[in-house]
RNA sequence: GCGGGCGUAGCUCAGUUGGAUAGAGCACUUGCCUACGAAGCAAGGGGUCGGGAGUUCGAAUCUCUCCGCCCGCACCA
């Protein structure tokens, strides 16, 4: 709603700049927010005009002021100093609207969109690092979705690694396990607990001698191979350990389309297709010489190429060793990056190749997540082909995304590399006072640190079904003590709507590029800027209506039509405008955070919502008003608060309990 | 060395394309519950926005430079 007067009062200025003053290039109309609501609900600083009109921006202002005339929704203009144009909107106006409950059509971008997210490797347990990149990533799904667009989600498993070789080196060498021991116990609870232990441990066994590591090489070698003992012992534990990451997702409501495996990548020869192609297209070169003698390489990104004009004719002129990226070993083997680019091929429909597909996973809610094979069903859905992309992948991978990116553009797919996003966020790492609490020996210079990185192969971090537990009956505790009432299964149900709030809102408001330094006091918070803090604020609205006896969602639009006759209010208490205002952004701020991939912006929204119905709840006293008609009015603003509250908290894939 | 990120209150962080008096939360101090639920509200202290220079009517935001921290830069994935 907020958006579209926006728009709609640029475009009126727009025009009436070029009525007045025709041919003269003018920058582009900004609209800001003043700093308070009693100066106006719009600022359009005049000084960017001040030159190209030589003239002054506050006799500009007063110009505009007199002839812009009426829009619909905007009750009048101010020209404040030292400069602005000051637009008030037309407070019954929009609250209608919003009580209405009034949509107005967005054009929606058609085409489908790909978001990859997760991508935990299926070898021990799931750390509050995958956590971020799954609430992200899911958080950024549901986003598109809102917005009208079509997505599929996709977890990539990375099968045949060699940190998959590790838990296996450490089952068969270390534990002399067969594969009905390793069955027995993969069938077991929390089978990558046990995972993460033995990882841990083959790390040590490594680096006690490096003869080992000629374990691991074979055990990998296997497992490329395929269809041998070891090769199935691989698959038994990978899989076992993706069904555990599905489960321990799915605690936080999140949930995959498709998980495509690095297996079929190998086995159907995805790489084949696209080694002919970057041969062809000359992207990949094979060195004669030097350190990568017998690679195939391309340039790496941000190398860029030398851009002086004279030298622009000779595109055959030598990468330096230091700009090479092997794709292609001297053995060879394809590494990592070749794979990602026959994998992204395949993504935008570009390879000419296909996966066969398997319902792998059903949810308790009959949603269905399919995976990759390399003989599938017949009747499957159809992933791939897809328009749009976001990866999901921390920031330390950016530059291979970038390389990525960069062969699919000299491919000559330009519209997939512009397509193509990397949507990177920083690591979780751990408080020094976090890690010593985990049992974890500090030097004096980590101490000093603000951060110290988690490290699955030392078995150091904060595994995430263990912070959910705990989320969970710190949660219990509360509600255990508050409403003793409840039922025992309720009881935990609502603990855990509190704990997911808890956990999805701290991962979410930090933004992206910021480190989150991990604390178990600061994550299992439910005070201040928390998730609980704004479930309580629905809480409190719904009790409300419970006891006036009414649907807030009826009174909301039984009122939209009359509002008038509580226009006053509207217009002297800026205190409750102010609400009605911010209320009126929620998909101007969705719209932005697709935009900058940012969800942080939502979650500050959401906070400020219930910061605002806070402060008001406890101004307006509203059961006990005495005056009918206002009475009315201070319920629909209740009513429009809990609704936009309810939906940006839906986005962020936090529920609200009934009670708590 | 090259590439990327960061430096804002005691701590953890917001600050969208430069805009009006730099904001939250936590922590600390002080008030407010026989209640539309205190997981809350009100008030208070606390800042040379890393240093310096420049561009501009205007800089936390842009440019340059210096200082400090982090992450990449494997024939690992």
């Amino acid at each position: 709603m907020y958006r579209h007067l926006e728009k709609r009062l640029t475009a009126r200025l727009r025009r009436y700049f070029e009525s007045q003053y025709p041919g003269v290039a003018l920058p582009e109309v900004v609209v800001e927010q003043p700093p308070k609501v009693e100066l106006g609900d719009f600022a359009i600083p005049m000084f960017p005009f001040a030159k190209p009109l030589r003239s002054a921006p506050m006799k500009i202002a007063e110009l505009i002021r007199g002839g812009i005339g009426p829009i619909e929704g905007i009750a009048g203009t101010q020209v404040a100093p030292p400069g602005y144009l000051n637009v008030k909107i037309d407070r019954a106006w929009l609250a209608a609207a919003l009580a209405a409950g009034a949509k107005l059509p967005d054009a929606v971008p058609h085409g489908k969109i790909l978001v990859e997210h997760s991508s935990i490797n299926p070898n021990k347990a799931a750390h509050i690092g995958h956590l971020r990149n799954a609430i992200l990533g899911d958080t950024f799904v549901r986003l598109l979705r809102e917005a009208g667009r079509e997505v599929d989600v996709q977890n990539y498993i990375d099968n045949t690694g060699a940190q998959v070789a590790d838990v296996v080196v450490g089952f068969v060498h270390l534990e002399k396990k067969s594969k009905a021991e390793i069955a027995e116990l993969a069938a077991k609870p929390r089978f990558d607990y046990y995972c993460w232990d033995l990882y841990a441990r083959v790390s040590q066994w490594y680096a006690g001698d490096n003869e080992n590591l000629q374990a691991r090489s074979a055990v990998l070698h296997a497992i490329e191979e395929g269809g041998n003992e070891t090769a199935a012992i691989g698959d038994l534990i990978s899989t076992a350990v993706l069904r555990r990451h599905l489960e321990t997702m799915d605690r936080l409501d999140i949930e995959y389309d498709f998980l495509p495996r690095e297996s079929e990548i190998l086995h159907l020869h995805f790489w084949d297709a696209a080694f002919t192609e970057l041969k062809e297209s000359g992207v990949l070169t094979f060195e004669t010489e030097g350190k990568n003698q017998g690679c195939w390489v391309m340039r790496r990104a941000g190398t860029a190429k030398s851009s002086t004009p004279e030298r622009a004719e000779d595109t055959e002129e030598k990468l330096s060793q230091e700009d090479q990226k092997v794709i292609v070993r001297s053995n060879g083997t394809v590494g990592y990056v070749g794979k990602d680019i026959a994998y992204h091929m395949w993504k935008f429909g570009l390879l000419g190749r296909d996966f066969g597909y398997l319902c792998f996973y059903r949810y308790p809610n009959e949603h269905e997540c399919w995976i990759s094979t390399t003989d599938g069903e017949k009747n499957h859905p159809h992933f791939g082909d897809v328009s749009e992309i976001y990866n999901v992948i921390d920031a330390r991978q950016s530059e291979a995304q970038s390389t990525v990116i960069e062969a699919l553009r000299e491919l000559g797919h330009d519209e997939a590399a512009d397509h193509y996003t990397h949507f990177s966020y920083e690591m979780v790492a751990l408080t020094p006072r976090c890690a010593a609490e985990l049992g974890y020996e500090l030097s004096q210079e980590e101490k000093a640190r603000s951060y110290i990185e988690v490290s699955g192969r030392k078995g150091f971090g904060v595994k995430a079904d263990d912070l959910i537990d705990r989320l969970i009956s710190s949660a219990q505790t509360e509600v255990d003590s508050r409403h003793p009432e409840i039922a025992d299964d309720e009881r935990l149900r609502i603990a855990t709507q509190i704990a997911i709030g808890a956990l999805r809102y701290f991962m979410l408001k930090y933004t992206k590029q910021s480190v989150i330094a991990f604390d178990f006091k600061d994550a299992l918070s439910f005070e201040g800027e928390t998730g609980p803090y704004a479930q309580y604020a629905v809480v409190r609205a719904n009790s409300i209506f419970r006891k006036a006896g009414l649907d807030p969602e009826a009174h909301g639009r039984g009122i939209a039509g009359d509002l008038a006759s509580n226009e006053k209010l509207l217009t002297e208490c800026d205190e409750i405008w102010e609400l009605w205002l911010a209320c009126s952004k929620t998909s101007y701020v969705i719209e932005q955070c697709i935009s900058t991939a940012e969800p942080a912006y939502l979650a500050k929204h959401v906070f400020q919502l219930a910061q605002l119905f806070n402060t008001f709840y406890h101004h307006y006293p509203i059961l006990s008003e005495s005056d009918e008609n206002r009475k009315k009015f201070l319920l629909a603003t209740v009513s429009v608060v809990r609704r936009e509250l309810i939906r940006a908290l839906a986005v962020m894939g936090i529920s609200v309990p009934p009670v708590m």
